[in-house]
RNA sequence: GGACCCUUAGCUCAGUUGGUUAGAGCGUUUCCUUGACAUGGAAAAGGUCACUGGUUCGAGUCCAGUAGGGUCCA
């Protein structure tokens, strides 16, 4: 076996480990294997993309609970892909086109789907090339695109589906219009943004009464050439009787009504609201209640048209805000002028603001919705943390029709054909139902020579709310049994950040109760079981990383200088549960330091002598001597066995930090900072030895083990280092993880129990020493090892001392530890194995020791105080249970009894 | 306007049904190349748990309110 090298340089082994997996196919989910069936898909990220912190996090966590499934011997997939990000896979490859000075309508659709099919092939797959490295666990050869041949297949069949069901209709409705990608948006595709813009006070003449006007405020003047009306509050005493009057348009001047309507608010601004119908929801609706006319003075990359009127049109809406601005100051219409803080609709992706905007739309009144919400609120699916359950219901509880087409070429064209020469702006809903004039269907029309296919495509949403069961074969039974559709769905935990809770979450719950398994109960037709909320990285001063800021470091850099398993320990560690998490690279640093010490801590067993047959449980534990035991093998015994419990627990809880964190504790703490350094005396004693490294192989295995899937690289090159993979060097995956029970029992059946008393020793022993060492400190002679110790102590503490004499020497860096009845006049300190002191008399300084002392029994006190005052309490003492009661009692008395040894030290140095 | 979250050591954060003297990592100070590890070890300093009130024998933890910060929805 080759010697551990002395630190651990993550770069090679991670790549030899990466390919080893993948040459022995260990990923591969199997739909016939037995075990519990444990699958889960991938977020699919956008195929544009590259590693980002969100995805490290994201997909670490997926990787910890798929390697846990393993190990659990769960029957375990992970289904990798990508999505085919509409919008933003159509402008990068735009971009591209255009340092030709091309643009897509060039090539036309056809040429330019071509294109962006070629760069899908050269670029598309960084991203899951990224997640190798980061070490991902994922089944590759399942990965999908939601461009894929079959995967179309399904979401199409779901449009026609869900056409012929009544879900789906084509309606003229304001839309979220983004004026960069000329398409409409989804309401959750809009972000608000609070800005500073300008409010214009403009007034506008009564025709009636010339040099009498109705103010109005507004922070769009552009679009005053599509008023068609001035609305004030019907109850408005300062404006009913203006209703049914007229005013001048101040610009394209024209006469329009004063109506009244509930919508004004009369607080805001002078109570009057211009009306414009076609560029705002609210103006929309109030139009329809009044049967207005709608004037639509923009084009659709938010250019003003020629109904804005000579002075604007052609002009972009911003360069038009101001002119219009200019036009009402020279004609003396505009009142005033403002700062104004609100909130605007920006596109998501285009990060322009959007322009609500009257279109034809395909549209999706949602199916499910009552028992999505039901499959969430009676705990069929889980949230973790539960909170965002709330989020969720209360967006279903105010859904709204889903805007389903977009106006792009890249995406699944919608599989509806209209016949050639009807009028498709006439199109009514009875029409929609007319199969002589639309036709809709997966395979299309049978005579296409008389059709015309829609050209918009679908919503990338409407292909990935299919994800949990497109990627396993549906709607196709022979792909579905292939793919072990039976065996693997509902999927186990789906991984995701908070903010695509309606895009995708809610959304696929919908399609799964829709689409899945028709008829049969809920249980078998929700998506998932378990939804786990990631939070959201943030730099160091808490804002979101971001593409623009620059804030968001490399996570391949990262791998780079701290190794994939650093990255993943530094990572997890720093994300709990439910929080938004700030990174820190000293985290990152941390956790490769753990991977180091991990790595040195495998060599000290190595090192230590010779490696027993470690092939297997059954071939370690029965080198353990109980009888031999004390109190430290005891401790670390009893430790390792409550880690194990912890850990257990917060897997089950989805607590991956921590997880990690008593990971963290139990190795370097009690292994490494205590266990190891005690077994440097055992080591040398015959009699102890072998047993003493039978621990350790025990320990060493069972943290390796519970470490595995945080830190897959590095505990599978350790397992097989130390001779854990048998003969065959087996993979650590193929191991079972045992869970506390099943350790302990292990235990038991070779006579091993953990002693809870002896271990409890150690307590003291560590208190001790620790103590031992300060005295040292304080003298100066923190680094001599050949000090003398003084201990003053009752006959069971000296047998404690006496028995475990090597060891405490060596920690404590001492000669010699000696036992005296007289310890007064010295450097001293109390512990629970009595008063210990630092036999250097003769320079002890009484005034810096007395000060010492005085120190901590003023802390001594102040909580003598407090006990004191608990136990006087008689509600305490009648109500609080008996063991806290008593709990308290002996804390005071040992308290009591130190503070006594303390005083007489302090007496004795004069 | 509605909902949710956060406020604990210099910094970033844990703290699981209320129960000994509130923890970690980083940073800081002092000391140490001792045969696993300086990516390390030892010792130490550092907190009126945002504030006010309430419930309780007992509150960082539960309740109400206040202030500040953040997120989502409208």
């Amino acid at each position: 076996m080759p010697e551990i090298t002395k630190s651990y340089e993550p770069r090679e082994v991670e790549k030899k480990w990466y390919a080893a997996w993948m040459q022995a196919q260990a990923f591969a989910g199997h739909a016939d294997a037995a075990g519990e069936p444990y699958s889960i898909v991938i977020p699919p990220p956008n195929v544009t993309g590259v590693l980002t912190m969100g995805h490290v996090l994201n997909a670490t966590i997926q990787d910890i609970l798929i390697r846990r499934a393993r190990l659990e011997g769960k029957n375990a997939l992970w289904i990798p892909g990508t999505d085919h990000a509409g919008i933003a896979t159509q402008t990068v490859v735009e971009r591209q086109l255009r340092k030709d000075k091309k643009t897509r309508h060039d090539f036309g659709r056809e040429k330019f789907l071509e294109k962006v099919w070629e760069w899908r092939a050269e670029k598309g797959g960084i991203i899951l090339n990224q997640l190798q490295a980061l070490g991902a666990s994922c089944d590759w050869d399942r990965t999908q695109f939601t461009m894929d041949p079959k995967y179309s297949d399904a979401v199409l069949k779901t449009f026609v589906d869900l056409f012929d069901r009544g879900n789906i209709y084509r309606g003229k409705r304001m839309v979220n219009w983004c004026p960069a990608s000329l398409t409409a948006l989804s309401d959750e595709e809009v972000i608000m943004k609070p800005v500073t813009g300008t409010i214009y006070k403009v007034q506008y003449e009564l025709t009636a009464k010339p040099g009498h006007f109705i103010q109005v405020s507004t922070t769009r003047p552009e679009t005053i050439p599509g008023d068609v009306a001035i609305a004030v509050h019907p109850e408005d005493p300062r404006y009913t009787d203006l209703i049914g009057q007229t005013v001048w348009r101040p610009i394209n001047r024209t006469a329009i009504p004063i109506i009244g309507d509930l919508a004004v608010d009369r607080e805001f601004g002078s109570g009057a609201l211009k009306i414009t119908p076609a560029h705002d929801k609210v103006d929309f609706e109030v139009g329809l209640r009044h049967k207005l006319p709608i004037i639509d003075v923009l084009n659709a990359d938010g250019s003003l048209n020629e109904l804005g009127g000579p002075d604007l049109a052609g002009m972009d809406r911003f360069a038009a805000r101001k002119k219009a601005a200019e036009l009402l100051k020279a004609s003396g219409n505009l009142v005033g002028e403002e700062a104004y803080h609100n909130n605007v609709g920006y596109s998501e992706r285009a990060d322009v603001p959007i322009e609500p905007r009257l279109t034809w739309q395909w549209w999706l009144r949602y199916p499910k919705v009552e028992e999505a919400k039901s499959a969430v609120r009676d705990g069929l699916i889980k949230f973790y943390p539960e909170r965002w359950s709330k989020v969720y219901l209360h967006w279903l509880e105010n859904i709204q029709d889903w805007c389903i087409s977009r106006q792009l070429w890249w995406g699944h064209r919608i599989p509806v054909w209209y016949a050639k020469g009807i009028d498709k702006e006439k199109l009514t809903e009875s029409d929609l139902r007319d199969p002589k004039k639309i036709h809709v269907s997966l395979k299309g029309p049978a005579d296409p020579e008389n059709w015309i296919q829609e050209d918009d495509v679908l919503d990338t949403w409407a292909s990935s709310w299919l994800w949990p069961f497109a990627t396993l074969g549906w709607p196709n039974p022979e792909e579905m049994a292939q793919a072990g559709f039976e065996t693997f769905y509902p999927t186990a935990t789906l991984v995701t950040g908070p903010d695509i809770i309606f895009f995708w979450v809610a959304r696929m719950i919908m399609a799964g109760l829709e689409f899945v398994r028709p008829g049969e109960p809920i249980e078998r037709r929700i998506p998932f079981n378990n939804v786990y909320f990631t939070g959201i990285i943030r730099d160091a001063q808490g804002r979101k990383m971001s593409k623009s800021l620059g804030n968001s470091p490399d996570p391949l850099d990262l791998i780079d200088t701290y190794g994939a398993d650093g990255l993943r320990f530094g990572i997890v560690s720093i994300a709990p549960q439910g929080q938004d998490i700030r990174f820190q690279e000293d985290r990152i640093e941390s956790g490769k330091n753990f991977c180091n010490k991990l790595w040195n801590a495998c060599r000290f067993r190595q090192m230590s002598g010779p490696a027993g047959d470690n092939s297997s449980l059954a071939t370690i534990l029965p080198r353990l001597d109980a009888r031999l035991f004390d109190a430290d093998d005891h401790a670390i015994l009893q430790r390792l066995l409550t880690t194990i419990r912890e850990v257990d627990r917060c897997f089950y809880e989805f607590e991956f930090s921590a997880a990690a964190q008593a990971l963290y504790g139990f190795f370097w703490n009690d292994f490494c900072d205590w266990y190891v350094e005690v077994s440097k005396s055992k080591l040398q004693a015959e009699d102890t030895r072998a047993n003493c490294l039978a621990i350790q192989d025990f320990v060493l295995r069972q943290l390796l083990v519970m470490l595995h899937p945080f830190i897959p690289f590095i505990t599978e090159e350790l397992w097989l280092q130390l001779g854990y993979g048998g003969p065959e060097a087996r993979s650590i995956s193929y191991v079972h993880v045992d869970d506390a029970s099943q350790s302990a029992s292990s235990l038991t059946l070779l006579g091993v129990r953990p002693d809870v008393t002896k271990a409890a020793l150690v307590e003291r022993m560590k208190v001790f020493v620790s103590q031992a060492r300060a005295l040292k400190a304080e003298r100066g002679v923190a680094s001599r090892r050949d000090v003398r110790f003084i201990v003053k102590c009752d006959d069971a503490a000296w047998a404690t001392v006496s028995e475990n004499y090597a060891k405490l020497l060596r920690m404590a860096g001492a000669s010699e530890i000696a036992r005296r009845d007289d310890v007064d006049g010295t450097s001293a300190a109390v512990t629970p194995l009595g008063t210990v002191a630092l036999d250097l008399a003769s320079t002890v300084d009484p005034a810096a020791e007395r000060a010492r002392l005085a120190k901590e029994l003023e802390a001594l006190g102040k909580h003598i105080a407090g006990t004191e005052a608990r136990l006087a309490n008689t509600a305490f003492v009648s109500k609080a249970p008996p063991a806290v009661l008593e709990g308290a009692r002996k804390q005071l008395a040992d308290q009591q009894a130190k503070r006594a040894e303390l005083e007489r030290l302090l007496r004795s140095l004069g």
